[in-house]
DNA sequence: TTAGTTGCAAATATTTTGCAACCGC
DNA sequence: GCGGTTGCAAAATATTTGCAACTAA
């Protein structure tokens, strides 16, 4: 997403432009996925202090006009990701832990097929929990 | 799943069988899905009392046993069901909060492409957020 | 008897909210 | 200056843990 639209954006929705908003976004773009309390740890790594609170508050906004999303990939807390990238869901390794982007497309078959029986997903808030062939399964993964 | 089942699963990882755990699943199966703490309702609506933290263990256990699944049906709190179910994934709608049980069938040509790709997928634990396409979407659903 | 379980209270963890001070427009 | 935002502290929620008392086997 261009610079100038994220700005745009917040105005035209009578949002105001605030140093922790611009913290909080490039936060979650270079964090790539990142909890609440994890973005609030970079931003307070890069430059001033920001309240948890409102990085709560700004993610709410931010999503809400589109610039990150959120999923969940583990059982605990939310991660929010940029939407500067392509819109994908993810696959999480109960093994390894390791996450995966993957591309919509492969999710058209499935998705046509809800569609036709009268459901939207939403494609970029899903996670599919599962473990790489690669990764031997344990207990935890069963 | 047979009533003996359960029992003599238990028994052979060396667990107990104490009233707590029947109170527990037995709440499970009636609610459908349910979250800890509708759980603790249930079981003291019809039964004795029961401590939240025996209800967290016990569901825990319940689950590492292969008797309950969890899913996360909301953005809050995980639910549980019973796997005397067949096994089945989730439809939520963001709309009318309705939550769809669907045959794995239906999921088939991704878990294959997935598994091509070196990750199996656990269907059992899957939530597809999104919204019927009789509700009418709202700013919350984008 | 004895090792697994439970209840209870306290500790954690996470997220939300009220409100006065602050500041973008 | 006005009205949206922030920081801070406290409240609300959700989940976990230590430990003594209890109990299934």
């Amino acid at each position: 997403m261009a610079e100038q639209d994220w700005r745009e954006r917040l105005r035209s929705r009578g949002y105001r432009l605030t140093p922790q908003r611009e913290m909080v976004l490039r936060a979650v773009d270079e964090l790539g996925h990142a909890t609440p309390d994890e973005v609030l740890g970079k931003v307070r790594e890069q430059s001033s202090a920001i309240n948890i609170s409102t990085v709560y508050r700004t993610l709410e906004v931010l999503e809400e006009l589109g610039l990150v999303r959120h999923a969940h990939l583990s059982d605990r807390a939310p991660t929010y990701h940029s939407i500067s990238d392509h819109e994908h869901f993810h696959l999480v390794c109960r093994n390894c832990q390791k996450v995966v982007s993957v591309d919509p497309d492969v999710l058209k078959p499935l998705t046509d097929r809800l569609e036709a029986d009268g459901f939207v997903a939403d494609v970029g808030h899903l996670t599919v929990f599962g473990h790489c062939t690669t990764c031997p399964p344990t207990e935890e993964s069963s």
